[in-house]
DNA sequence: ATGAAAGCGCTAACAA
DNA sequence: TTGTTAGCGCTTTCAT
């Protein structure tokens, strides 16, 4: 910077406030200024300043894997709004037990970051307490924290559309099939699995915990099991609400293997619309990662800017059925009410 | 840490040795400080060392996008990786061109990084010429880079491969489905295609410019649209190969659709080995995008800590197919080899 | 509108 | 093994 200094004919100070975009130096030597840092392909350091103001300009997120849709979609459009208020994103990637406990003995983001946002961990009261004095925004992404800020998709509020979509079309017997294990993901699940059984009982159609089944969307065997499950109960289901779209595709894939037609002899339904969903042509509750990396990145900022800002906001984002091509009436649904019983 | 100076009855001095693991700490005075941090719950500034050091701890990655099974992976393998070597992972999303531009106008990595990871990136000349002055390593990931340390993987010969089981199989007319603006992949895209050039070559079957296609994976329409090209030629091909598992899947649906049975009618062969491949049961070229984020990650470290280092090495992962269900003999093979004429 | 000087929190070189 | 001192590159008063 001292050279830049020289270079330009002023001193540090003016530099500094020139780089900074402070409006009280004359245009004439801001040119100066700003030449001479092209010319020495000068930048400021954050280190240095981020020492003297107290902020380091990052934000770090705190993410379970990347490997995923949700994930990917939610850090693609953080990513860009950040740079945009001129901010780093800095990851943590924490795919384990082990990597998450040297993580909370570490808390590697203490003062090395603005804010903290944690996205899709059932943490533990004891690691919300030891991020509550981290001294920094933290913000809980994709999951419902009391007390702290929050924004998430209203999984209930979907799940119970989805599921009256189902209703809707005549449906009595269905099916939920959850993913179990899905590390980080447990609260959107239960919050899936409730919005249903909300659906079914404001609808007077009994719960019955045997059309409740789990498969893990990677594992076809799981995948066929289940579905044997349920195909083999003395009611089967007429349709089935799978809680992720790749579950429901994995789970139409193994219809189609099995010469069950889809919609016809079973409805599916998805929950996510991802790119997947398209090309299955499959009915499903949609979501916005994107959207939802993008309010979790601006109010973020508005934490780290304006300290009076509400710190316990809970931002509660929309979701909507598309209906595709995967859900129809049940077969005989004309005449098949609840049977004559 | 004055602070904890104090407590402990030592000078800074010593609390930055024994916070940093220096072994001229005797252990009682160790024992002694670590409770006093504890206590006050310190962590050492970055900002402030690295002010003194040189050196940031961060690795920055630059990438197109983080919504894709490719990116992610290598990032979820990355993460992990450099906190153990006590670095911060920091990533630029950069999704389209404007972003790029300014990209390369601020460099923000610039002094705040020890080593920067582009990613999937067909930089122009100038970029790369930027990118060379900014006085650190910078590797290239997932792309060759001539005179630049570059780690990706070997597209040709897994293409070569991939078009050779197809070989082997009895096909002699292969097509082959590109995925075109795949924003950052043109690299391995065009590495494709030049693979299965080669490997017909090789195999003395003529090249058919009217059996490579492209459509992207997400469009369903585009995708019809190129198989019916494809079916629509006078000898039609009897296997197809897709330059992504994605549009594999795409291609198997669409066929599907068509009536047109996979393997029996067309065979179809895929590239990637994503998790999608397995509950498509598809046949498909495999790699390990995962694999490549550690490679990398330890070539950055390598680089950053080891300045004699080999600063021009490539690194180039292999591939390998993994026969599934969706190739099998083409129909009537045994009779059919080049035909009558 | 500009400059001089002090200091942010740490590490490194030196001395003890 | 420990403490003292200087200074990393910047921003921020306070003068001017």
């Amino acid at each position: 910077m001292a050279d830049v200094a020289e270079r330009a004919g002023v001193s540090a100070s003016t530099v500094s406030r020139t780089l900074r975009g402070l409006s009280s130096v004359s245009p004439d030597v801001r040119a100066r200024v700003e030449k001479a840092a092209r010319e020495l392909n000068f930048a400021i350091s954050r280190q240095a300043s981020s020492l003297v103001t107290g902020r380091t300009g990052v934000v770090a997120v705190l993410v379970p894997t990347l490997n995923s849709w949700f994930m990917g979609s939610a850090l693609s459009s953080l990513g860009p709004l950040l740079r945009a208020a001129d901010m780093e994103l800095t990851v943590y990637v924490i795919p384990d037990l082990a990597e998450r406990a040297s993580f909370f003995e570490q808390l590697p983001a203490r003062r090395n970051a603005d804010a903290l946002l944690v996205h899709c961990f059932d943490l533990t009261e004891e690691e919300g307490a030891r991020l509550d004095d981290l001294g920094m925004p933290v913000l809980y992404v994709s999951q419902h924290a009391e007390g702290r800020p929050s924004v998430y998709v209203d999984d209930v509020a979907g799940a119970r559309h989805g599921t009256r979509h189902l209703l809707n079309l005549g449906h009595r017997r269905i099916a939920f099939m959850q993913s179990p294990g899905a590390s980080g993901f447990s609260f959107s699940s239960h919050a899936r699995l409730l919005g249903y059984q909300q659906a079914l009982a404001e609808a007077g159609v009994p719960l019955d915990d045997s059309l409740v089944v789990a498969a893990p969307a990677a594992d076809k065997r799981a995948v066929a099991e289940a579905l044997g499950q349920l195909l083999g109960l003395r009611r089967p289901p007429t349709a089935v609400f799978a809680e992720q779209d790749e579950l429901a595709a994995a789970l139409i894939w193994t219809l189609r293997r099995a010469r069950i037609e889809v919609p016809e002899q079973m409805s599916v339904l998805g929950f996510d619309d991802q790119p997947l969903a398209e090309w299955f042509d499959l009915t499903t509750v949609a979501q916005s990662p994107s959207e939802m990396g993008r309010v979790a990145g601006e109010l973020a900022l508005q934490l780290i800017n304006d300290s009076e800002a509400d710190g316990k906001r809970h931002i509660v984002l929309p979701t909507h059925v598309i209906p595709r091509g995967t859900t129809a009436r049940p077969t005989g649904s004309a005449t098949e009410t609840e049977g004559p019983s």
